[in-house]
DNA sequence: CCATGAATAGGACGTTTGTCCTAGATGTGA
DNA sequence: TCACATCTAGGACAAACGTCCTATTCATGG
């Protein structure tokens, strides 16, 4: 097994602290604390904290690329792999409460703050969307496959907010099973003339 | 007409500058450039940054208890008083592109910072839940008017993220028609029972 | 065993932060 | 006019921040 490189490990535990307590929140000391590396040291693998959060925003580009990719390689309908989706916010439930969604509150801080990596972060919603409306298009819903992805980023986006804002798991289950219903109204017919 | 006090002119520059760039991101510096007056005063008004978003908060809160009770004293239906609640996703649209939801963006903040203030902050959430609830109590769904006074809240924060994430105005306005039609599909039978 | 580049530790640097102190200005009632 | 409370300006203060430098250690190939 190969061993972690530092790089690695700098990014990994940046990407735990940004999500965990915000961007402008973590400093270059926290992250060193949680490596195990010296302050300084930073400076030979990222010039400024910029450049950390574009190696995080990266690597979580890549691990959300491979889960969806995991999700389509698999032999489920296009049903079956929106539900995996949606059920991002039951597995995940419990870091959502405490944190908020890791997309939604990087994206909505790096526009308060103004900074340029804005974009960059927002892409990542863009690969949901996309992967969502390609699903959607599998069901025969060519025309408003793109508006029935965002309306379902919407909906998961705000049950995250509000989870965690009142940490209500009941809530959470109750807006998953709405979900569902949602799904399977929209798609009926499509399901049936697939198989 | 009444002067404004130096102590309101101060919660107004901060409630903006929060809103706007965030509470951590916002500096006693930057809201005395605002306020036009020095840095050192400060202490005598607020002895420290907690004190001031405290102050904020509640004016906040007594802002939208204005709001909404205004919406109840008017001679609008309750599903015209939630259609305005709906709207303020139009109203504000501008400002929700830029800086986000100024409930949903803070909450998150300070979940994220662990700020004692964070339940404070929810309590804003909580007003406009119990408000909504009420609405649909009144339209006869006492067993799930709280259901569907948080998935109405939870459509519109996730709305108002996406509007800041992706800046589309087209998208927000599809939001709100799909809004307008849930509330007349969940509303069905209740209006005419009242009229 | 030595030479060379990669990797690390430790700390210096200038700024900015929230907090706090004090001297002076301002206004009001006696 | 004087006394007194209210309000303000300006700066001091330690701590924390991102950034950057340099000396040292480590690993690898000749």
């Amino acid at each position: 097994m190969a061993e972690k490189s530092t790089r690695e490990t700098i990014v990994e535990a940046a990407d735990r602290l940004f999500y965990e307590h915000g961007f402008e929140h973590t400093s270059f000391a926290d992250i060193a604390t949680v490596v195990g590396i010296s302050r300084g040291n930073f400076y030979y693998h990222f010039k400024t904290k910029d450049e950390i959060l574009d190696a995080v925003i990266a690597a979580r580009m890549a691990r959300t690329r491979m889960m969806l990719d995991g999700w389509e390689a698999g032999g489920d309908t296009p049903v079956a792999r929106i539900r995996s989706f949606i059920d991002i916010l039951i597995v995940n439930r419990a870091a959502i409460e405490r944190y908020g969604c890791p997309v939604g509150t990087l994206s909505t801080e790096l526009a308060k703050l103004r900074h340029g990596s804005q974009a960059e972060a927002g892409r990542l919603f863009g690969l949901f969307r996309s992967w969502l409306r390609r699903q959607f298009e599998q069901l025969g819903r060519g025309d408003d496959a793109d508006d029935l992805a965002m309306h379902l980023l919407a909906l998961s986006q705000g049950v995250a907010t509000l989870s965690n804002a009142f940490r209500d798991e009941a809530f959470v289950r109750r807006e998953v099973e709405r979900m569902y219903a949602w799904l399977d109204r929209e798609t009926r017919g499509a399901a049936a003339r697939r198989h």
